[in-house]
Order: C-alpha cells, then sequence, then structure tokens
DNA sequence: TCTTGCGTTTGAGCGTGCTCGAACGCTTAC
DNA sequence: GTAAGCGTTCGAGCACGCTCAAACGCAAGA
C-alpha cells in the first residue's frame, strides 16, 4: 500500500511536477513519512535517498535538525522517523526556507503538543513566501521570454 | 505612451504577479528598458527604483555588471541604458541567477553581435532553470500544504 | 563659513550553508 | 593479517553575495 523506496528517491529527486504521479494525500503522507524505505539506513543510504551529501545530513545533525541513533559500532542508523525528518528538512530547504527557522520549527516540536499553533503559523508563514517566490519567478519568467523572443533588440542588453 | 517612473518602481518591487496589469509585450519593453526613468539618475534614485541597496548598486560596477558615467563632481550618473540594465539585472538575480553568470552574459554583449546565439542560449538555460524551480517549489508547497491540513498528524514533526 | 548629508574609493568583514581535512575506527574480502 | 572502503569526530575553510568602515570630497541651506 505505501511508496517503496526507489519510487520514493525518483520523487525526491524529481522537481518536475508534471513529471510526477498525483500528490494524492496517501503519496504525500509517504512522501513526508517516508513510505516504506527500510527500518534502520546508513548516512550513505539516506543521503542517496533525498539527494544531499552525507555531509550535509551530519551538518543537519550536528546543529540539532535531526537527531540520529548510532548503531552498535558509533554508526548513524536513520530510523523511519528520522528519515522523515531529513526529508521533510530537505523540502523546507528545496523552497529556502532558512536553516535557523527550521531549527526553529525542530525546537517547537521538541516542546510538544501546545506548540502545535505556532508550528502551523511558521509553515504557514513559509507557504505564504513560497507563494510570493513563485510569484516573482514568474514575472522573471516574462522578462527573460520578452528578451529571448525580441533578441537583438533594445537596451544594448 | 510609456510607462512612468512611479509605476515602473512599483512594478520593479511588486512581485505578487496577480496584482501586476497584464504583461503586454509594450510593458514588458518598458520593464526591460527603464520606461520614462529620468534621463541621468543618482545611484540612490536607481537603488530606491529597483529596490536594492546603494551598495549592491556599486558592488554590482565593482565586479563589471554595468558600466555607469560620472558627473562634473565625480558622483555615478545612471543613463537609461545602465538604468535598463540594472533593472535586468535585478530581474536576473531574483530568480537567483549567478553573478558569475550573469557577468558572462555582459561580457558576451560586450563582445558584439556574433554573440547573440551564445546569449540566447544563456537565456534559454536560465529560463529552463526557473520553470524548474517553481516547480521544485510548487512540490515543497504540496508537502507544506498536507503538513498544514493533517496537522497533529503522523512523524512527529 | 559651517554643518549636514550625500557622494566617492579601497579593502576588509560577514552571514549562510555547506564542504573538507586530519586523524582515527570498523568491516569485509583477499 | 592487511588493505580498501566505508564510517566517526572536530574544527577549519570556502563560495557567494553582499555590507560596511575609513577617510575623504562636494553641495546646499542656515
Amino acid at each position: 500500500m505505501s511508496i517503496t523506496a526507489p519510487e520514493l528517491r525518483r520523487i525526491l529527486q524529481q522537481t518536475r511536477v508534471e513529471d510526477l504521479p498525483d500528490l494524492t494525500e496517501t503519496l504525500t503522507r509517504d512522501l513526508v513519512c517516508a513510505g516504506d524505505a527500510a527500518a534502520a539506513m546508513s548516512v550513505a543510504e539516506v543521503a542517496e535517498l533525498v539527494g544531499v551529501s552525507a555531509h550535509t545530513l551530519r551538518y543537519y545533525e550536528r546543529i540539532g535538525l535531526v537527531e540520529v541513533e548510532r548503531d552498535v559500532s558509533g554508526y548513524r542508523s536513520y530510523d523511519r522517523a528520522a528519515v522523515g525528518r531529513v526529508i521533510f528538512i530537505t523540502r523546507l530547504r528545496l523552497s529556502d526556507m532558512p536553516v535557523r527557522d527550521i531549527a526553529h520549527y525542530i525546537e517547537l516540536v521538541g516542546q510538544g503538543a501546545e506548540t502545535v499553533p505556532a508550528r502551523l503559523a511558521l509553515l504557514e508563514k513559509h507557504r505564504a513566501q513560497i507563494r510570493h517566490q513563485i510569484s516573482a519567478l514568474q514575472l522573471s519568467l516574462a522578462v527573460i521570454d520578452y528578451k529571448i523572443t525580441t533578441y537583438g533588440g533594445r537596451c544594448r542588453g
């Protein structure tokens, strides 16, 4: 019933919305909750899954964005929840949420259920920023389209 | 017939596409070519017009993105073409084109008409990146919408 | 004239988000 | 056993895009 790990990887590293399956509620939940990814993953496996370097994952842990268990030899072992959080973090980073804000969000998570409204407010603020950003990009697109279609034109540029 | 400076400023600093007038060809040309902005503007005026700091404008000149004349007292004096270029630069920056790539583009401009195909290729590459970025943001939006609508849900996050 | 406020230049500094190096340990194959 | 290849930690370093400080000049009103 759940998404498979290869599909998940494809989706996570795939950012052309038009090539994606419909973002149904189930799919999105899997996206956020790591689908049926293996129960314990190494840093390299998670890095490959979400498309960042192992260095970056260690950095995220260092600055407190995610806590990761160790196995008997002291190696990082990402359980399903940790993988889900990493996916969420990278999605927020991809939409340019500052690491500081993500850290703040995570801190709220650690403070328990009474911070849910604050977390929602953070997410909603960020959602508004993404929408704004999309609009700005669309305007830039219009300017570039204009430059492309009228090339050789005015303004020596 | 041309756009006025206050309108231009509003549009340049306005990134909510839905609040803009239709981006007609004339409007877009004005946008790129600085409309009826004054013939000679000071660094502070241009800064206000395009919404960046005077520091930043001097920086852009220093790294060769734009050449600006000086008046008799040695002050920067942006003519219409310079303003147009600054507008174009800030639009590219707003869509996250690296300064290095913009510099490359400008360098091609300086090399004359035979570089037009190369310039077009650069712009088209960047246009593709903007589209990609918009798609990525839309996916992030979906994930955040999911988080918001199902809040209190799974994944302790 | 003097002060206020904008401008100039150069070079240095900063915030963000990684990215890497050094020195070391575990594991697996030969 | 030993070498390859992954992992660990810590702190330092880097690329980018500004941002500012210092020391100075010009201009326009009181």
